[in-house]
DNA sequence: GTAATAGTGTCTTTGAGACACTATATG
DNA sequence: CATATAGTGTCTCAAAGACACTATTAC
């Protein structure tokens, strides 16, 4: 369908994802190095996966953001959330353009990286490290850094990080995964308290791991999103 | 600045904003009707106010919305948040759109409605009634039911109905906010303590109101944003 | 004084924080 | 048995809900 108006110059519309995944400890984000060339705008710079939108394959900005996403990562229904949108005159070098921004959780069990790309071009990064020192194409610093702030804040009453876990996932993996994005340690028996009494897991069976007391297995109730706590995780201060 | 890149079709880029005010007890939302016109897509319906961005006058959606804002209201300074995006290949019969929506929040005396346009073609309408039964254009409607949505929800933890109300205000205005955005009455003396001892209020001396003991006249510590509150307000059940 | 609204005190409850305790697996 | 991790019990505290109470103005 192409369209009839308007006739007047028109902004670029993009779809970026920052798709976040826990690994060795740490909030990690996928990230794509930029092409080559010298009509490409931070060539060889890493940024976050995503590009135009395609009016002819992508029905909506959603489905615009799962082809993206699973391109990159072979995940077909991560947690997708829409972040925000960008747009300036300046944002890219080559002209006005606007990008809706998604963000996503996955776990890296089910997404072992790209299927055929140059492994040199994608990878893993550790969030902080990108925050504090690389430099990323366009405004992508600024749009993750968004994206870990409404990450962050949203962990303080939600049970998000569930969705950063492969199922069945135990009670001390889901408060590992809480305090690697909260950056800071969970109390243990409060924190199994909030868990429990939300209701929102479901008991699979206890599952070895390692050498002692197996844990008790949970999967989620319901994917489709997210359960929202009454209040947030904040620690006592004054 | 023309744009160099892309040369293959783009969709349509739109700013949108979703204007809330407090009218006589009632949460509002300003609208404008759609020119009539063979060309025209839902002529004559009620829609958001909003419109293609302007590479030549916008330098970014922001700042877009704000103009579009003014445009409407004389309002140059309201509370203003990015509340998502909305694209597909269908919303507009024209191809393939995508609109930038924005929620403000304003004060009916510092926005008197328009400044010259046609009366019959913009104003303010209950929220209840327009979702109720008033099919809007294009999917404001869906739109307009996540804006009451975002605003509902920041309410139960914010101070955001603050910047519905002309300073100063009283805190049985504020609380008479909160209940005509909430939909249910909240109690006095709780509301109180929460409202001090966050600390985001100024006293500006006694106001008389009416004909008894005259409150307190408050006005905002900070207008850039709202404050957050520890707790929601969600009412005890079990 | 009365009426009306502004503002306070007090009791209860929910659920988090801290932290010591018990339980159950492997070797 | 020792060890390690899983899971529980108990005390305290912050802040909200409910609701009865007092305070201050106009008339």
């Amino acid at each position: 369908m192409a369209r009839r108006a308007p006739s007047f110059p028109q902004p670029a519309t993009l779809v970026d994802v920052a798709i976040f995944a826990v690994r060795d400890g740490a909030l990690n984000v996928l990230l794509v190095r930029r092409a080559e060339g010298p009509d490409e705008p931070f060539p060889g710079h890493w940024a976050l996966p995503g590009g135009y939108v395609d009016v002819d394959r992508d029905a909506n900005l959603d489905a615009c953001a799962r082809r993206k996403l699973a391109e990159k990562t072979g995940v077909a229904s991560p947690y997708l959330e829409q972040l925000g949108s960008w747009g300036s005159a300046t944002r890219d070098p080559r002209g006005w353009s606007a990008t809706h921004v998604f963000f996503a959780l996955v776990s890296l069990g089910s997404a072992p990286l790209e299927k055929g790309a140059n492994a040199s071009d994608v990878g893993w990064f550790d969030v902080e490290q990108v925050l504090a020192s690389a430099p990323l194409a366009f405004d992508h610093g600024e749009i993750l850094r968004a994206a870990v702030e409404r990450l962050r804040g949203k962990v303080e009453y939600t049970s998000l990080p569930a969705f950063l876990l492969d199922e069945p996932f135990t009670l001390p993996e889901l408060q590992q995964a809480y305090e690697v994005v909260l950056g800071r340690p969970v109390d243990k028996s409060g924190f199994r308290t909030r868990m429990l009494s939300a209701d929102f897991l479901v008991e699979t069976g206890q599952v070895p791991r390692g050498t002692n007391r197996p844990p008790m297995g949970y999967r989620l109730k319901d994917r489709s999103g997210p359960v929202v706590f009454p209040r947030t995780f904040s620690p006592r201060s004054g």
